[in-house]
DNA sequence: TTATAATTTTGTACTAATTACAAATTAAAA
DNA sequence: TTTTAATTTGTAATTAGTACAAAATTATAA
């Protein structure tokens, strides 16, 4: 997927900076922070500044083209995969994790009791199997 | 529920800010930040200070009486229901309203794709019920 | 009870992520 | 080109949350 063109279709004016952070979270699966997008982006664009990095997530929050998780206790972290899935965060080394939806699909809806809802999140947090691998052969019981 | 024995029974010191916290917690089901609570119980305990707060919710937290709960922006929210259930906050009057799971009980899981599962949340965001029919109401197109 | 140790609470200082804002720059329109 | 609008930038301000050590309280034991 082309980025300036992803921004072009859902209307949004394809900046130099604006594609470049619609870029870095097309092909970063991370779910970077402001912070790493930031860093990265800087070595390409060095005027870039940390605001209009937040200024640019939050306006492809608005559009659609991103999603903001809420899954970090000290960080925004953003996502470009725009489909429902969940997120799975590891207490130990940090990292953000895809989970699919394998039945739970049905959990995002447009309403629930009469609430319009506009966005849905389903987080998990935890120990993650590589972080968890490594403390069983670290300890040695 | 009488605050003080649950207090116990999870092996937790019942002090008197322990206590009122905790009965704060199962009193009020409005999913409260450490600022409410500290102003509501401010008032009988005068010396309560909000670093004890704090403390007192991620004590309370960290042995399962309360959850705290990730969906508002600026403000950690907590919840002294732990049983599963999901969230919804109305982005025009930042309520944070409890969402029964009829379906989505088997999200709330242990292990996932081998990591260890020690929280789950399912947040919406959106309007709410009460916010939309007064909306309709006020704008009258 | 009294002395001692452990726990809990408190207040202040600090940290750091995010936002506000206005100047500067760039792009678009006339 | 000239004017207008949109975007970017950097600094300053805000504010939720944490660190930390002193003070207060509670538990333990002599």
């Amino acid at each position: 997927m082309k980025a300036a063109r992803y921004l072009v279709e859902l209307g949004i004016q394809p900046s130099v900076q604006r594609i470049a952070v619609m870029d870095y979270l097309l092909t970063h699966k991370t779910h970077p922070t402001v912070d790493e997008i930031h860093q990265a982006l800087h070595k390409s664009i060095p005027t870039l500044s940390k605001t209009t990095v937040y200024n640019t997530l939050k306006l492809l929050s608005e559009y659609g083209a991103a999603i903001m998780i809420d899954i970090d206790e000290h960080n925004k972290r953003f996502d470009g995969d725009t489909s429902p899935h969940g997120h799975f965060q590891c207490s130990s080394c940090n990292r953000v994790i895809d989970i699919p939806l394998d039945n739970g699909r049905e959990l995002f809806l447009s309403e629930v009791d009469g609430h319009t809802i506009a966005s849905v999140q389903l987080l998990y947090k935890g120990i993650c199997a590589g972080c968890k691998a490594h403390n069983d052969k670290t300890k040695q019981n």
